[in-house]
DNA sequence: ATTATTATTGAGCGTTACTCAACCTCAGGG
DNA sequence: CCCTGAGGTTGAGTAACGCTCAATAATAAT
């Protein structure tokens, strides 16, 4: 049974919830740094100051305990986002925002979360049977429902183009955002978060204007037969380029 | 010692070769049902009809196992978009088939690939120190050359925008394409991939036109581009020309 | 047929996540 | 104040893991 499940009568809960703190915490740091595969619970308990046994006590298994993490992560992270947006009021900074703040979040843990959603989402998910009952995807769908609105309320707005696919573009968004920080821990860059944020943001955001914005290319036929012939030139000089080379 | 690694002096390679494609098809086989921690080595070896020491054989680790199957799906994936990147000329259609192709493939291999990449990236990186010099790594860097030298001569050409940044579309892409396929596997849509594509790519493609394709038509700058066209093209025409003169 | 070399085997090793019977701890009733 | 017993803690134990290696089987070379 889990300890801080059970009814504990008259029992003092500060220490109960203290000793869970630790475990979480030791955790955290033992994940952070080693990884989630190369730490083991007798390592946690011991981080922790206490027996093994105590912390399959407060957590069912290993990977209850990385749940609860994660949890800790994400409400962070839904916090923070929420707030920011409600205080930015523009479309486009609002996901400047939201993107700076995930990127930030994500560093400020040593990119320990997203290892840890990584090895969550390799473990534990058949994608064709049940990702959609697992814990994780609640927790990211309620993250990612603060995007959605920041977008539909865009839209509303006019800011933004009514037939930009949401899933697409919420996929380019998060998608982006986290191979862009696999790229900014490549280059031990990660003070130019603000930086890298805007250029991923950009083309994205001038590609979801709504048409108003964006220039009207409705162009003359002499420049659309140019084109046509440029293009086919293109593709001649490329076939002879080849056969250049090959011989 | 690795077995066909070894100068195997005179033995027959064909039954060793056989082995060994037989102990990778098993484990890609549980890998891909079972995910890569649930998969053990002893039924992998049983799946293959050899023992398990035999595995150990030929290949040193189960990571090993893991990366000689990452090797094999890199190589088919490279190969499969650098065809079609030299038949296919237009930048657009370009970008539109890299996609198409990076989905179709993962979507092939059931979801497989994907996993064990998060798996090995979980695994084995330290981002912060070693993470340049992992195989993975490279099998990624040749493969996402193809698409850096799509969008290098897109500029070239004027067909996008010089001054985006290159890192920065790259994460954009495969990020974006990466969970647009959870996306697609969550929703058990597979089979509208080339729908799904056009959505992710298309307010990309916008976002990274050269400013003269989103400028006003009959405009100096659309001149100028067709200009420059026109130029490369002239250049290419004179080099092959030479060419063939001197043979 | 004999030998030399290489491929194969499975019992065994250290370690893992996890269990459980035994052991402590301490609030509440006598 | 000391009991009592529910609740919290413990670490030896368990099955299964990745991996090793001495012994064995198989086969090319002589």
């Amino acid at each position: 049974m889990p300890v801080l499940d059970t009814p504990t009568k008259n029992r003092p809960r500060a220490r109960l919830e203290q000793r869970e703190a630790d475990i979480i915490d030791a955790a955290t740091r033992l994940f952070a740094s080693d990884g989630f595969h190369a730490t083991s619970t007798r390592r946690i308990a011991a981080e922790a100051g206490v027996s093994e046994g105590t912390v399959f006590n407060y957590f069912s298994t290993k990977n209850a305990l990385l749940l609860a993490i994660l949890d800790e992560f994400y409400a962070r992270l839904t916090e923070t986002a929420r707030e920011g947006v409600e205080k930015v009021m523009d479309t486009r900074e609002r996901l400047l925002f939201l993107a700076t703040n995930h990127l930030r979040e994500l560093l400020d843990n040593q990119a320990l979360m997203i290892r840890l959603i990584q090895v969550y989402l390799s473990v534990d998910i058949n994608y064709y049977t049940d990702y959609k009952n697992t814990h994780i995807h609640r927790l990211n769908y309620q993250y990612t429902r603060i995007f959605d609105g920041v977008v539909r309320e865009g839209i509303e707005r006019g800011d933004l183009d009514p037939a930009l696919s949401l899933p697409a573009f919420r996929d380019l968004f998060f998608g982006g955002l986290e191979y862009g920080m696999r790229t900014l821990l490549g280059k031990n860059n990660t003070a130019n978060v603000a930086a890298y944020v805007q250029q991923i943001v950009d083309p994205l955001w001038t590609g979801m204007l709504a048409p108003a914005g964006r220039d009207v290319p409705g162009s003359p036929e002499t420049e659309q037969r140019l084109e046509k012939a440029c293009r086919r030139l293109e593709k001649a000089v490329r076939k002879l380029e080849q056969a250049a080379e090959r011989s």
